[in-house]
DNA sequence: TGTACATCAGTGAACGCGCGTTCACTGATGTAC
DNA sequence: TGTACATCAGTGAACGCGCGTTCACTGATGTAC
């Protein structure tokens, strides 16, 4: 996996790929609008098609950004969730850090946020491996909530999750990456899962994707100026959300 | 108010400035990227030009879009308060029509949506008035929270509202007028409120902004298509969230 | 170690596109006497 | 009721802009013998 043993011909070529994206995403952040290729290489001194030696096209170099914010995004979060796992908090307090370190990426890049869960690009297909890259981000919260205990006011999308999971598989692969105790083993020697298991991972889904919308709801509002007037008060409100969200799954 | 006693030159103008905003809010729907005169022109068999007659220049024609997209979602909202009042729910029962009347809006009119909650267009002012109609589509929420009692999960939230009824006047009396209940009465001669009026408008407050920052997180992430491959579960995360901000505001 | 060649970064000119906006104009339509 | 005039919708040409992308090219840099 490793290459660092390049020429240094690659290595050039790697850092101005990097140099490229950095140039762009300052400009998305300076709010010039939507990046342009020609801009990018005028702010770094160069004429317009050098960049083409670099990505085919305006599309290849918005994905590799999108990519790399989602990556990006998922190391904070796995980064968070060592952390907070180390410090052995409950899993109250786990939410709380973990929705925290999703604001506090969201805040600090928010053009970065914005390329990721802004408004599709109409017309533009998310590539396959997108999806995976944004369950990465959302993963940590998996476990948090497969210890849960979902009550009443979520009983309904515990049930929807239950049917997510038989009709995706991919999904319960994501559930048992980031949640493998709450898989279970199998029953018997056929191999199919204890109804147990399903149960925690549905309700590690629910939790999830829960707290997603959640998540969004504030830290979108927040970086899209919402809150102005109303001092900082994005960490308070997801603050209570996370609080409501751990109440309904008796997280401790 | 009423001029409806206009010449036909003026009903023609105006006929025609509303067909522009259609023809740009379809143009908007079918993906077609940012507004462009030229091409709204174009549909409508005219020239390019020809719309300066009717909107001063592409930034009045968006403004025009906004505002009225806001307008019509506080019509929305305000007539399913009405509705859900006179069927005599609940406060409980009203919350989850209230948010299902947003996410009805913002389903029916994806566009509209992305239009008034999207990514603020860099460097585009809001004009003053917006705020204020932001808030008429929020109004009808007041009252509902206005009468809970705030658990703990959202005591912070409370606080943080009351410093905000103190630093801005504008936010109590957008709270007296929705919810003229939750003002108080004059404690004396000297027209203050008294301390249980501001308690309940914070509450009412601290509700209103919870339900539109959980509204817009699953609403937006519908909108976007995220939800795409989990079957139709908006319905379902959105009822969960109410559920979860009854809980927390003791509705019944 | 030195030379010949292949590789590759970067250039400048050029194309075609859609856009916002201005300007001087034409012709129809409403209105005042 | 008829005529003269003002109002106003709409046109076509034009300007300048930034953009994505292509192409044939130059010159430097790494590599193979």
């Amino acid at each position: 996996m490793e290459r660092t043993q390049q020429g240094p011909r690659a290595r050039y070529r790697e850092q101005t790929r990097a140099e490229i994206k950095d140039v762009a995403l300052r400009q998305l952040a300076e709010g010039g609008g939507a990046l342009a290729l020609t801009r990018i290489a005028k702010e770094m001194g160069l004429s317009g098609p050098a960049l083409y030696r670099y990505f085919a096209n305006r599309d290849d170099l918005l994905n590799a950004l999108i990519r790399d914010a989602y990556d990006d995004a998922a190391t904070a979060m796995a980064r968070a969730a060592a952390r907070s796992t180390r410090d052995a908090h409950g899993t109250r307090a786990r939410l709380h850090d973990l929705a925290e370190a999703y604001r506090a990426w969201a805040i600090a890049e928010p053009h970065r946020y914005l390329l990721i869960q802004g408004a599709p690009v109409p017309g533009h297909v998310a590539p396959a491996d997108t999806l995976e890259r944004a369950r990465a981000v959302l993963g940590p919260f998996l476990p948090l909530f497969a210890a849960g205990e979902p009550g009443a006011a979520v009983a309904t999308t515990v049930d929807e999750m239950t049917a997510w999971l038989a009709a995706d598989a991919s999904v319960g692969a994501w559930v048992a990456r980031y949640a493998p105790e709450a898989t279970g083993a199998p029953s018997s020697a056929d191999g199919t899962t204890t109804a147990a298991g399903d149960v925690r991972a549905a309700s590690a889904l629910a939790g999830a994707v829960l707290a997603w919308a959640q998540l969004h709801g504030s830290v979108s509002l927040e970086v899209a100026g919402q809150f102005a007037g109303m001092a900082h008060q994005g960490a308070t409100l997801l603050g209570a959300q996370m609080e409501l969200l751990a109440d309904a799954f008796g997280l401790e």
